[in-house]
RNA sequence: GCCCGCGUGGCGGAACUGGCAGACGCGCAGGACUUAAAAUCCUGUGGUGGCGACAUCGUACCGGUUCGAUUCCGGUCGCGGGCACCA
C-alpha cells in the first residue's frame, strides 16, 4: 500500500526546503516579471478567506511566470499609516505604532500560510521613517514645482473621523471610511495640483491593459468636456460675465443667466430693490452642507435685478443666482437655455421665465413643451444666420465661430478637482513644511528628512480642524531653514494615499538611503507588469499612483509614466447572501482552520474553484471537500503508477497534450476556476486509464508540472517521488504539439430542422456529401418529407432541413 | 435621473469566434465495503409524461434575425456597480 496523502507533513517539509533553497532567485541573467498585490493595511481582524483569494491569484500567476524562466518580483508590504490603523488603536486604547506592529506580525504569519513566493527582503512599511522620508521628499519636490500649494476653502469634512477628505473619498455624500454624512468646513489646506495632469491621465489610459470598467470610471471621474466660454456684458455696466457651455449651438435660445451664489460678482449685481433678497440667498446657500445641496433637487434662486446682453443677438436676459450652479466648475456662471436643458427648464418653469426653442424635433417646434429637448439632433430654428443648420454639426463648429466673432473662445473643462491633501489626524506622515513669518512656506531641506512623527500620549483627533500635532509645542516651534528665525511647523499630516501612491517603486530598492529608488534598478525592474487587487480603488489609489508616477517621471526619478501595465481586479468574497464579511456581521471565515484541516494546497485551489476570479463569490465551506478529494485522488493515482513503468500509448499521449493545451490556454485567459475543474476532469480520466492498464510516467510528470503553481507542496513532493532532484519550478512549463491534439475522428450532432436527433462519428476530413449521407442515415425513419436544405459545418454540425 | 455590467438545475458554476445547454464540484438519493459509523468506491440526479428506448418543454420575460440563438438585434422586468444639478 502506497503512502497516504498527509498534507501536514508534506507542507511542512517543503516550506522548510524552500526557505533553505529559495526557488525564485535573481541570477542576473533572467528577464524580470513584476507581479504585484495591492498591499494590505494591517487591520486588527487579520485576514479572511477573501484576502486570501487575491494573494492566491497573484501567486499562481507569479509561479507560472517563474516556470517560464523569469525572475519574478513578487513583494509584499504594509500600508500602515492612516485612518483604519489609527481608529483601531483608539478603540483599543493603545498607541497606533504598537497596534500596527502587532497586527503586521499576525497578518504576516497568515500571509505566509499561503506559501506565496514573496521576497521578504523587499518588504516595505509606509510608517517606517526610512520609507516615509521619501514620501515627504516627493511632497517637497511637488512643492518646488508648484504642484503642492496651500489654500483656504470649504472642503469635505467628516465629523466622525474629524478630518478633511479628498473628493475621491466622498461616496454619495458620505465618508468612504466610516459612512458618516460629510459636511463642509472652511479650512486652510494643502492641495496637490492633480488637475495639471488631467489631460495626460485621460489620454494615457489608452495605452494600459486594464479592465474597461476601471478605465471608464477614471475617464468619467476626470470628466473632460468640450465647449466654449462666452462673454456676456452686464447691461448698463462695463462688467463682463463669462459662462461655460458645452452647447454653444443653442446660444440663441439663452433666455436667462444663472450664477453660483459664491460667484465673485454675485453681490455687485444686486440693485437697491433686490439687495436684501440677494444677500439673504447668498447667506443661506453658504450654510447648506454638501449633503443638503446634493439632496435638495428642488430649484431655488433669486433674481439679481441686473441683465446681461446676449452677444449674438443683443437680447437682454435677466441674471439670477441659484445653488444648482457650482462655483468651482467652469466659470461658476451659466447661460440658460430652458428649451434644451433639463435643469434650466425646471428653473424656467418654477420662476416663469421665457422658453425659446432653437432646435426643431422631427422638423418642427414642440407644442406645449413639458420637458426639455436635450438631444443635439435637429435643425436650427429661431437662430438668425444659423437657421437651417444641423445642430449636431453646429455644436462642433460654434466654438470656433464664437472665437472668430470675438466674444468668447473654444475651451475644455474637467470634473477632476485638485487633491485635498491635509488630514487633521495624528497617524500619518507629517507634512515637511515650516511656516516662517518672513519667508512664508518653506520646505524642509532634504538633509532634514525624514521629519519624524513625534511620539505622543494623546493622539486623539481634536475635531477643531487642527491636527493633534498642533498641541506639541516643542515640536511645532522650530526655526526657519532659510532665515533661521523662529517659525512653526505645519501640523497636518498626509492622507493614507500618500505612501501607497509610490510604494511599488520602493520594493526593488528598499534599503537605499540616498535615493527613493536608484535609476539603475528602476530601469531594470520597473514598472509593474501585473497588478492584482480589488476594484474599490479605481478612482482613488489607482488614479493617485498614476499621477505620482507621471510626476516622478517628469523630474527624472524614473523613465516611465505609467505604473501598472496590466491590471486585474479580483472579485470580493462575501458571506452568505452576498453580505460583506465583517466582524460586526459575524460572518468572517478565517483561513487558519481550513489550512490546518485541509492544507494550504487544498485551500489555494478551492479559493480559485469557487468562481471566476473577477467576480464576487459567496463563500461556502462545504465545497472545499471536493477539492480535497481531488487532491487525495490525484495523489493516490500518481502513487499507484509511479513504479509501474507503463508504456505510453497513443491514447495517453493524446490526453497528455490535450491536458497541456487546456490548462495553459485557460490559465493564459485567467479562467482559473476552469483550470481547477480541468484538473479534476483529467484526473478522472487518468484514474480510469489507471484501472485499464496504467498511466505512463511522462503523463504523470506533465500533470504534476501543470499543477505546481496551484498546489506547490504536493507537486514538489510528487515530482520528487517521480525521481527528480531539482525543484519542479525549475523544470519549465510543458509544451503541447498541435498535431497531437487533433482528432482523426470526431463525433458531431445531426440535427433535423435545427433540433438534435442523432450523433455520428466522422473522419476529420470527410467530404461534405459523405457527411450529409451519414447524417441522413443516422436520422433513419425520423427523416420525412422533402429535404430542402443540407448544412454541414466541418467539425461542428450536420443539419437537415425537411418539410 | 444618466452611464456600465449581469440574469443558466436545489447550490457554486461550465459552454472557445452562433453549432449536442448544464462540464467540473457541492448537495441529495440508492448501492458496495463495515458489527456499526466515518472515510472510500460505484450508480443516478433540469421539469413534465412513460417500465422503457423515447417524446416534450427549458438559459428572467416578449418579439426579431438565422438552417440553427444561453451567445446577435429591439423592447420589458429584476439584480449589482459607477456618477449624481459638472451646464
Amino acid at each position: 500500500m502506497a503512502t497516504p496523502y498527509n498534507h501536514r507533513a508534506i507542507e511542512q517539509k517543503w516550506r522548510k526546503k524552500w526557505e533553505e533553497n529559495p526557488i525564485n532567485v535573481n541570477d542576473g541573467t533572467k528577464e524580470k516579471y513584476y507581479c504585484l498585490d495591492m498591499f494590505p493595511y494591517p487591520s486588527g481582524n487579520g485576514l479572511h478567506v477573501g484576502h486570501w483569494r487575491g494573494y492566491v491569484i497573484s501567486d499562481v500567476w507569479s509561479r507560472y511566470k517563474l516556470m517560464h524562466g523569469y525572475y519574478v518580483i513578487h513583494p509584499m508590504g504594509w500600508d500602515a499609516f492612516g485612518l483604519p490603523a489609527e481608529n483601531y488603536a483608539i478603540k483599543m486604547g493603545t498607541h497606533p505604532a504598537k497596534t500596527t506592529a502587532e497586527n503586521i506580525k499576525n497578518i504576516k504569519r497568515q500571509i505566509q500560510e499561503i506559501a506565496s513566493i514573496y521576497d521578504w527582503d523587499m518588504e516595505v512599511n509606509t510608517t517606517d521613517p526610512g520609507f516615509y522620508k521619501w514620501t515627504q521628499w516627493i511632497f517637497v519636490q511637488m512643492f518646488k514645482k508648484g504642484l503642492a500649494y496651500e489654500k483656504e476653502m470649504p472642503i469635505n469634512w467628516c465629523p466622525s473621523c474629524k478630518t478633511g477628505l479628498a473628493n475621491e473619498e466622498v461616496v454619495n455624500g458620505k465618508c468612504e471610511r466610516c459612512g458618516a454624512d460629510v459636511t463642509k468646513k472652511n479650512l486652510k489646506q494643502w492641495m496637490l495640483k492633480i488637475t495639471a495632469y488631467a489631460d495626460r491621465l485621460l489620454a494615457d489610459l489608452d495605452k494600459l491593459d486594464w479592465p474597461e470598467k476601471v478605465k471608464k470610471m477614471q475617464t468619467d471621474w476626470i470628466g473632460k468636456s468640450y465647449g466654449a466660454e462666452v462673454d456676456f456684458k452686464v447691461d448698463g455696466k462695463e462688467d463682463v460675465i463669462t459662462v461655460y457651455t458645452t452647447r454653444p449651438d443653442t446660444l440663441y435660445g439663452a433666455t436667462f443667466m444663472v450664477l453660483a451664489p459664491e460667484h465673485a460678482m454675485a453681490k455687485d449685481l444686486a440693485t437697491d430693490d433686490t439687495r436684501a433678497a440677494v444677500e439673504d440667498y447668498i447667506y443661506k446657500a453658504s450654510l447648506k452642507s454638501s449633503v443638503d445641496r446634493l439632496q435638495d433637487k428642488e430649484k431655488t434662486g433669486v433674481f439679481t435685478g441686473s441683465y446681461a446682453i446676449n452677444p449674438l443677438n443683443g437680447a437682454k436676459v435677466p441674471i439670477w443666482l441659484s445653488d444648482y450652479v457650482l462655483a468651482d466648475y467652469g466659470t461658476g456662471a451659466i447661460m440658460c437655455v430652458p428649451a434644451h436643458d433639463d435643469r434650466d427648464f425646471e428653473f424656467a418653469k418654477k420662476f416663469d421665465l421665457p422658453i425659446i426653442q432653437v432646435i426643431s424635433k422631427d422638423g418642427k417646434e414642440i407644442e406645449n413643451m413639458t420637458e426639455a429637448y436635450t438631444d443635439a439632433a435637429g435643425t436650427m430654428i429661431n437662430s438668425g444666420e444659423w437657421n437651417g443648420m444641423e445642430s449636431a454639426v453646429l455644436k462642433l463648429e460654434a466654438p470656433a465661430i464664437i472665437e472668430k466673432k470675438g466674444f468668447g473662445k473654444k475651451t475644455t473643462n474637467y470634473k477632476l478637482r485638485d487633491w485635498v491633501f491635509s488630514r487633521q489626524r495624528y497617524w500619518g506622515e507629517p507634512i515637511p513644511i515650516v511656516h516662517c513669518p518672513d519667508c512664508g512656506n518653506v520646505p524642509l531641506p532634504e538633509e532634514q528628512l525624514p521629519l519624524l512623527l513625534p511620539d505622543v500620549d494623546s493622539y486623539q483627533p481634536t475635531g477643531t480642524g487642527e491636527s493633534p500635532l498642533a498641541d506639541i509645542t516643542d515640536w511645532v516651534n522650530t526655526t526657519c531653514p532659510v532665515c533661521g528665525k523662529p517659525a512653526k511647523r505645519e501640523t497636518n499630516t498626509m492622507p493614507q494615499w500618500a505612501g501607497s501612491s509610490w510604494y511599488f517603486l520602493r520594493y526593488v530598492d528598499n534599503k537605499n538611503d540616498k535615493e527613493l529608488v536608484s535609476r539603475e534598478k528602476a530601469d531594470k525592474y520597473l514598472p509593474v507588469d501585473m497588478y492584482i487587487g480589488g476594484v474599490e480603488h479605481a478612482v482613488l489609489h489607482l488614479l493617485y499612483s498614476r499621477f505620482y508616477t507621471k510626476f516622478l517621471c517628469d523630474i527624472g526619478v524614473i523613465d516611465f509614466d505609467e505604473p501598472f501595465t496590466k491590471l486585474f481586479n479580483q472579485g470580493m468574497v462575501t458571506g452568505k447572501n452576498g453580505i460583506k464579511m465583517s466582524k460586526s456581521m459575524g460572518n468572517v471565515v478565517s483561513p487558519d482552520d481550513l489550512v490546518r484541516d485541509y492544507g494550504c494546497d487544498s485551500l489555494r485551489m478551492y479559493e480559485l474553484f469557487v468562481g471566476p476570479p473577477e467576480l464576487d463569490s459567496e463563500w461556502d465551506d462545504r465545497g472545499i471537500d471536493g477539492v480535497y478529494r481531488f487532491i487525495t485522488r490525484f495523489w493516490n493515482m500518481v502513487m499507484d503508477n509511479t513504479d509501474k513503468n507503463v508504456e505510453e500509448t497513443k491514447e495517453l499521449v493524446k490526453i497528455r497534450h490535450k491536458l497541456v493545451y487546456d490548462i495553459t490556454s485557460r490559465l493564459e485567459s485567467f479562467s482559473l476556476n476552469t483550470v481547477v475543474s480541468g484538473f479534476m476532469e483529467y484526473n478522472n480520466k487518468l484514474i480510469d486509464m489507471s484501472k485499464k492498464g496504467g498511466v505512463d510516467k511522462a503523463t504523470l510528470e506533465t500533470f504534476v508540472q501543470l499543477l505546481a503553481p496551484f498546489a506547490p507542496h504536493i507537486s514538489e513532493e510528487l515530482w520528487e517521488e517521480l525521481g527528480h532532484k531539482e525543484s519542479v519550478f525549475h523544470c519549465g512549463w510543458p509544451a503541447y504539439d498541435e498535431k497531437a491534439i487533433e482528432d482523426d475522428e470526431i463525433e458531431i450532432a445531426v440535427q433535423l430542422n435545427g433540433k438534435t436527433r442523432a450523433t455520428v462519428t466522422l473522419a476529420k476530413d470527410v467530404a461534405k456529401e459523405d457527411a450529409i449521407a451519414r447524417g441522413k442515415e443516422a436520422l433513419g425513419d425520423k427523416l420525412q418529407g422533402n429535404v430542402i436544405r443540407e448544412i454541414y459545418v466541418p467539425g461542428k454540425i450536420i443539419n437537415i432541413v425537411a418539410k
